[in-house]
DNA sequence: TCTGGGGTCCTCGGGCGG
DNA sequence: TCTGCCGCCCGAGGACCC
């Protein structure tokens, strides 16, 4: 999901010379906003930031209205709040935003079958082979905008270029509403005057590193031998680096990518210093972390562990398993294992569990579970007693230490969806 | 006055076997 | 038998993306 503002906004005219071109880069626009707007109309207009309204979130999303005042997704509520008062938090409706994507992708493969979903709200397009059917890179892009605002009421944009990067590239720029084309031989002129903070890939770190040796845009870069490139980010980025720099990018549009790992972390509203408590939510992550193993018929050959101390410090611990598994608790069996090696300094923000190393198990939605009586015994306490008072009372009088045997449940239950 | 949750990829260092 | 070298794998941590 873009995070500008929409200045400095870029679009091609009607016509555009798109020689050369084939991949599209569609990108919705303030997506989760926009969806709440589209089924809440008041909203329209308005600074929405969609995110948790209390306690530790950040903005999932914003409408371009809260943008103008700097707010940006994954900055916390409170300093969005804090920049533009008079925006109104939405809690996230995912189940929605998962139902419209999933139209959305619909319509994407009505033009190509070679759809690369990068996320909920944006996808690679290979048009190469569609000319015949719809027409020019260009024209597609024309018909797909408004193909989607009439079936969805969803605005986009839409990059189109040669290659998948530079596509990316264009369609941020066009943001939002718009469309711009990239033809190829405008390649080097499109990319010399851009920031490299605009290369996919460069962040934050990485820009530091090139800044601080005078290299500010891709035109700085043509003139960076290769070797500065492989000192201020190692050799793979600089590689990478390099490469796009002069619109060379080999990668194809992959319509199925195989994920490579399953996990579960949460933050709790208050740190939590207790092991018992830990624990038993390690086992509850290990436990959904199962379940959508079994659900796509995978095991975990290793289990990590995660956990966020109080001072933002990250450790992560890795084990790998004697059998593959998607069986919960020996997950969680793992995940406790690693955990016990840990010295707790300091109280606990996050913690989470990871499946990695994933293999076919060939028992897709086969429920599995161990004979355990202690486990099912403490996730019925925890239902029974979400029941009677509500996950949310639950969990804080968990952390009061009220009811040990329910301590397990997340001290931040996600928005209604 | 803070920093979510889901991922991928890369680097580096240590262990290990040939 | 010991040592050094090399390649490979694994684990930890970090950067990055949406």
């Amino acid at each position: 999901m873009g995070r500008g503002d929409g200045t400095g906004r870029i679009v091609s005219p009607a016509g555009a010379d798109d020689s050369g071109t084939g991949i599209l880069h569609v990108d919705m626009d303030a997506f989760y906003a926009s969806v709440e707007i589209l089924d809440d109309p008041s909203l329209r207009g308005k600074a929405i930031i969609v995110g948790a309204p209390e306690g530790r979130g950040v903005v999932s999303s914003a409408s371009y209205e809260a943008r103008r005042f700097g707010v940006r997704s994954a900055m916390p509520v409170s300093q969005a709040l804090r920049l533009c008062p008079h925006a109104i938090v939405v809690p996230p409706h995912f189940e929605r935003y998962l139902a419209l994507s999933a139209r959305v992708m619909e319509l994407f493969h009505e033009v190509t079958p070679l759809v690369e979903p990068l996320s909920i709200d944006e996808a690679f397009l290979d048009v190469r082979g569609a000319r015949r059917l719809w027409g020019s890179p260009g024209a597609i892009a024309h018909r797909l905008r408004a193909r989607v605002l009439a079936e969805t009421g969803l605005t986009c944009s839409i990059g189109v270029a040669a290659t998948k990067h530079l596509a990316k590239m264009a369609s941020t720029l066009s943001k939002p509403d718009g469309l711009l084309i990239v033809a190829e031989h405008d390649t080097q002129a499109f990319l010399a005057a851009r920031s490299i903070r605009a290369l996919w890939g460069v962040g934050p770190k990485a820009a530091e590193a090139l800044e601080s040796r005078g290299i500010h845009t891709v035109a700085d870069v043509l003139e960076t031998p290769r070797a500065v490139l492989d000192r201020a980010l190692g050799t793979a980025m600089g590689d990478r680096v390099w490469h796009l720099s002069r619109g060379l990018d080999a990668r194809e549009v992959e319509p199925e990518r195989v994920e490579k790992s399953v996990g579960h972390e949460e933050t709790f509203h208050v740190d939590i210093a207790d092991r018992t408590v830990l624990a038993s939510e390690l086992r509850r992550l290990s436990d959904r972390v199962g379940a959508r193993l079994r659900t796509a018929g995978w095991e975990a050959g290793t289990v990590s562990i995660k956990v966020r101390f109080a001072d933002f410090t990250t450790l992560t611990r890795a084990q790998t398993l004697a059998e593959p598994t998607a069986v919960g608790q020996r997950i969680g069996a793992a995940a406790i294992e690693l955990f016990e090696r840990l010295d707790l300094r300091m109280p606990v923000r996050l913690i989470g569990v990871r499946a990695e190393k994933l293999r076919a198990s060939g028992s897709a939605g086969i429920p599995l579970w161990d004979d355990d009586a202690e486990w099912r015994r403490v996730e019925g306490a925890l239902d029974d007693a979400a029941e009677r008072f509500g996950r949310g009372a639950v969990t804080r009088a968990a952390l009061l230490g009220q009811r040990r045997d329910v301590a397990a449940l997340p001290s931040n239950p996600r928005p209604e969806r």
